[in-house]
DNA sequence: GATGAATGAGCTTTCATTCAT
DNA sequence: TATGAATGAAAGCTCATTCAT
């Protein structure tokens, strides 16, 4: 019935572009609805191949999923070391980084899905990958290249911890993309506003910036209060 | 397996009890595998009963899921309610506030799974839910108390807008949870380890702390950066 | 908790009341839904009683289903005797009997639904009954005196079977109320419209009078035709 | 048990094949216990497949349902077209008509308990089908053509109404099938007995010729009787 | 007599995955 | 390279039924 022409002789399709194709809707797929949400059959429909296009490619759900999560980190990191956080002053560099960052999960929407979803699997895929611990090193350098620079400087307060500041940061740009949904709820506003999320990110701005370069509180108070606060 | 003393006089046929283990079994299965993930006879087995009874208490996986996430938020505002918080001076109560919401989402490790996979669900749930928007406005109401008396005091910078500040407090203390994880294979170091929880507890006020005490930085900074990182 | 009067001697309840309660909300229940489709809760709550009162007083589902069709069957042979057919005139009496079916049958809307289901089933629960087959022969009886004397005075046709004139009767009587659902698509018309229905009652009567009273087409044609009507 | 010849070339995987196959199973299965009644893994397994391919297939069991009422509807369409009524005299056609829907309901053991079934299933499917209303109207026509032939010749009586005829016909030749079972019972006989059903047959078709071909009652007798028999 | 608690078995449906062409 | 056919395993949910008070 199927009637083939003898010019079969041409690819059908080009392989990389369905591999491709494949893992973007992968992508969409795993940060809509997690790992074990997503449906491999979405995602075929989606990237308009099959469902065995992506056992040809991947080999099964874990490989496609680690592929997304290895490509998501990549895809920052690079971007990150194209700052060239070494080359600013200290107060201006940690400001792009911070802004760069604000910015990259706004309009990286599936960044902090991705991320969010594969810590709710429990970092399964995390562990297993070599992508994901290795292009860390470099960002903590840079982190710890403009904090001792800032505080040599006696621009930013000494002794700030580079880990704790890039949780900090990322936590600040982080939470209200990925709890955008319960906080709108809570607050009865809707987060992905962008009036809000300009306000947001001077505050989020501020907050750094006023953490590193205001001198420390008094000592005295640290520990007073490091108590478990409920009775 | 079962352990068994021999005060066996507990009523087997208890329906409160019943409920309230499924319930607990719910959270536990829910806050490790989400929604979709958590699996109605894994939680049956964990509360000792069967899959009908489930269904008999609550209904549906949907009405089992909100009834866990609606007693998830209800016990944390309940306890923010203790805290009291308009009897104290403002600069302690920030503290008393931030050291709380640190705390407790350690200690409650059920807590930030739960929100963070109600997230995942696109917060399908807590839209559904009465309890989530209307258990928040007496926090609101206390942060912006706080923060009125602090500013007339001239301990706290002036102009705080409330949910921006309660937003950054979460999330300084909730993605080093959140993200536990990934956060861990980055840096190649638990975040679970209480070492650093302890490190970060302190770094977590001090940031607060110093984003309130300090006078904002000068307005032509603020704008100057305002603008798309990226090129 | 529970306060009780002392007055607790009289029965909670009349027992046969609740008897009863159960056999009609079972009758509705399975007329409406058939033996596998009937649902005892539904039964319970349509009785206002609970699903062990079943039990109790029937002993399971089959056995309250045998009930509900041995009451059926003889509620209608009740009446039919009833009728005294014994008494009338033969045109006048197979009229009567003719009318009277194909009221009851319109009037007591359960009972088409009943045997209908009942032959779903496969006839499973009539064939354990000894009220179906104990209470026919009486009304065989009845029709076969009716022919027989009609025979005799020259007003029917001779040689009439009883038991095919009942099928018969019971046929015109039963399929537009058995098939009302399917006839009604087909033929894009409400057989239960009651404008429709006299006018059946009024074609069934002419039917099965003009049958009885005609003499019989000639024989030879009879058999000429009895072959597959296909090709 | 199973029996398979040495001509093992027909290919195992073909489409339309196990959808026939799906098809005939499940005609099976909801003839012999109805909509609810029917289980899918027994269709699958009666068809050689499994309960996937029904999905795969069909959709789901609604469906599969829905699919084999409208073949069931389709098939008796179709040869009753066939029967070209159109081209034969009327008691002849009429004759026709009946002894095909008489044999086709007996061989086709399917037809009776399918259509008996969708009506307990309150007519859910046949309501949300095209093939149902559209296939009847050609029967309708062709039996008010045989009519109107007839009684222009003075062979029927006047004033038949088609659609009162077609459903007479059909209960005359469905009721013995579709309570065969009660009716046995009721009996002490089989009326699937081919002696029976063969007695049957020259009944139906005698009764109604008998009605076609008589002269109207004498309409005194008509209306005297037409009353609500019950108040 | 009446009722809440509990259960075993089964049903429809879905999903990741592999086979054969 | 690409695709239709097929399957094992499980998941959510329901139902008739029994236990214990």
């Amino acid at each position: 019935m199927k009637e083939r022409g003898d010019d079969e002789k041409a690819p059908r399709r080009d392989a990389a572009l369905t591999r491709q194709r494949i893992l973007d809707a992968a992508r969409g797929e795993f940060s809509l609805h997690g790992y074990s949400g997503g449906r491999m059959d979405r995602i075929a429909r989606a990237a308009g191949a099959n469902v065995q296009m992506i056992y040809r490619y991947f080999g099964g759900k874990d490989d496609l999923y680690l592929a997304v999560l290895e490509d998501t980190y990549g895809r920052i990191r690079a971007l990150e070391r194209q700052l060239d956080l070494a080359a600013h002053p200290p107060v201006d560099g940690m400001r792009r980084l911070v802004e760069f960052t604000f910015d990259y999960l706004v309009e990286n929407a599936d960044f902090v899905p991705i991320i969010r979803n594969e810590n709710v699997a429990g970092g399964r895929f995390a562990k297993r990958s070599k992508v994901v611990p290795n292009t860390t090193p470099p960002l903590v350098a840079a982190i710890k290249d403009l904090l001792e620079r800032g505080g040599a400087a006696g621009a930013f307060r000494a002794g700030v911890d580079p880990m704790q500041l890039y949780v900090t940061v990322l936590a600040l740009c982080f939470t209200h993309l990925s709890n955008r949904h319960t906080l709108s709820v809570m607050f009865q506003h809707d987060l992905g506003d962008p009036e809000w999320l300009a306000q947001r990110r001077r505050h989020v701005v501020e907050v750094v910036c006023a953490y590193l370069t205001k001198g420390p509180s008094e000592g005295r108070d640290q520990e007073r209060h490091h108590q478990p606060a409920l009775p």
